[in-house]
DNA sequence: GAATAAAGATTATAAGATATAACTATTTTT
DNA sequence: AAAAATAGTTATATCTTATAATCTTTATTC
């Protein structure tokens, strides 16, 4: 027992020390915490770019997969169409991509990425690089190897199930 | 070189097959994935109970924390007070929580969980734990633990970063 | 000890991300 | 040729989270 903490001036109102045990037990709770603290990192990164995660995620794809339709990005974001519309209508005023007409299917575009928009990504992917392994600190070659693996292994099974 | 997966019919539009291995490097990505995956099932879940991740999250603190303050609870879930006094609204009406004034400072209100909260709260942890079995499949409990610690980690190297 | 500042909670509102519905143009199917 | 389906777009709604302003009460300071 201790009481080392205790104030001289300490009121005994609330609770003495906050206990989120049950919540740390969730792997859901812990993903979801580590991703806020990925997220609010990524986003201070990204906006040196004007980028927000999508429309990152966006231009990383393209530039993977030269030629790809909207309807493929989607698929593969699992992002909902009309919101990759926007996204890439940014991109595109920017001038980073174009939207070029398939002839032989007059509906479909092709989105290419364009040389800024691949010196672009290419810097905003270097800074995502740097800044992770920076949160990654001192975690070690198969630790992270293992985080990875499970991740992917609860993506798939849970994603199976819908 | 393979021609396994090309229907007869395939229009040679887009790309034939569509890469994200750049995105799939990134820890912040797998992880946005994964929590997507376990948010969908976690959000079925608790519609059973009507409850919702931040207000399941308040009411299990609150289990937790017997008599906690609010200021407490938005601290410990990392949310801003004013969400924190939405949720609470809710499970106030629906007597699964109480708010009590503190008598020697009336600006403060302490709040606990009514019989009703405590076993509706007990039914969803039960029911998430389940499903979390559920997604976690196979996974063994060493990959479980390291997964939990590297998670953990980056959190806290990130979090101390802001 | 009165004036001022700070703290806890609340209300109202805004911003952000994601989802749904309806529409246009084009192609495919019947 | 008519009907159905597909790709993309526009407009809008919903859901989550954040900010600003307010109210009450307590703490600080002159």
């Amino acid at each position: 027992m201790s009481f080392a903490s205790q104030t001289t001036n300490e009121q005994t109102s609330g609770v003495l020390d906050v206990s989120d045990k049950t919540l740390r037990g969730f792997v859901g709770y812990q993903t979801k915490r580590t991703f806020n603290v990925i997220q609010a990192d990524l986003n201070e990164t990204l906006s040196a770019f004007d980028l927000r995660m999508v429309s990152f995620s966006v231009l990383v794809m393209i530039i993977d997969n030269n030629g790809i339709r909207q309807s493929q990005i989607a698929d593969a974001l699992s992002i909902e169409a009309p919101n990759l519309v926007v996204a890439l209508d940014g991109l595109e005023r920017r001038d980073l991509i174009i939207r070029e007409r398939l002839a032989t299917d007059r509906r479909v575009w092709l989105i290419q990425a364009t040389l800024a928009g691949r010196r672009l990504c290419e810097k905003a992917v270097r800074a995502v690089q740097k800044h992770e392994r920076q949160i990654l600190g001192d975690t070690d070659a198969q630790s992270l190897v293992t985080l990875m693996e499970v991740l992917k292994k609860i993506e798939i099974a849970g994603g199976s199930k819908l």
